[in-house]
DNA sequence: ATGGCTTATTGTATAAGA
């Protein structure tokens, strides 16, 4: 099966992109983040004449977290349980099997604000989480915009970040302890080309200089681990028209 | 360089992203 993770940005400016993508990258399953609409607003319609079932949590401006499949979707979830929050940030399903984890990790803003603080409740109330389905979905999958670059090598100017979002010490430690709960990091199962990121900046010709960031991922279970066969980026729908800042993550597995 | 884009909004400037 093919699975991937796109924040699309905004999935009204971008459903052109996506349908395109879809029909030639043909995945089994595409999460999507930052959807950016109402659920009322959502393309199922299109959606399902390209040949995907979609849940969808969205709401107006911000977030909002979708699962397209061609296969069908049960043991739907959407938010994170016991954990009060008012951002759609997770959606979830069971795909063949496997248990399918949509997240959109927050930004965190700047170190120490109220929004960083945020996202470090989430993850620990991710984490918790996590722990729990693991008992009863050994086959997991967490894929998304994580807003996390896990290693010096995931970002393209280690220097200049340091002390920054995306790769503060207490971020990095909050993905690894989520690595701790038995789960790997599927890009780095697989030898891979030196500066491979997923998000670069609009500004500063950041896509054309390479300035980015490896930030979406796709994380599976041991269960899992040993069943994928290729992990790899997209860059493609990031030299479009009008492009997301962030560009499709994939993961094939037999 | 605290931004140089891009998106969305009961807009005509502001907030947020990463």
């Amino acid at each position: 099966m093919k699975f991937a993770t796109w924040n699309v940005n905004s999935l009204n400016v971008r459903l052109p992109h996506v349908l395109d993508w879809l029909r030639d990258s043909q995945p089994d399953v595409l999460c999507l983040q930052e959807t950016k609409q109402e659920d009322v607003k959502f393309p199922y319609a299109e959606l399902e004449a390209a040949g995907y079932h979609a849940i969808h949590i969205g709401q107006k401006t911000y977030n909002g977290v979708a699962i397209l499949s061609r296969h069908p979707m049960t043991n739907i979830q959407r938010n994170i349980p016991n954990f009060e929050d008012d951002q759609q940030r997770v959606v979830a399903a069971d795909i063949n099997g496997i248990r399918i984890i949509c997240a959109y990790i927050p930004n965190g803003q700047a170190v120490d604000s109220d929004k960083y603080h945020y996202k470090m409740r989430w993850l620990v109330a991710l984490t918790e989480w996590l722990k729990t389905e693991l008992v009863t979905h050994p086959k997991l999958m967490l894929l998304g915009d994580y807003n996390i670059a896990p290693e010096d090598r995931d970002c393209h100017d280690p220097s200049a970040w340091v002390g920054q979002i995306l790769v503060s010490p207490a971020e990095r430690n909050a993905f690894q302890n989520i690595l701790g709960l038995g789960l790997h990091d599927s890009f780095r199962l697989f030898e891979q080309v030196d500066k491979s990121y997923s998000w670069w900046d609009y500004r500063m010709m950041g896509f054309r200089r390479n300035f980015g960031m490896r930030i979406d991922h796709i994380l599976v279970s041991d269960a899992l681990k040993s069943l994928c066969i290729k992990a790899h980026i997209d860059k493609a729908p990031r030299m479009l028209e009008r492009p997301s800042d962030h560009t499709p993550v994939l993961l094939e597995t037999a």
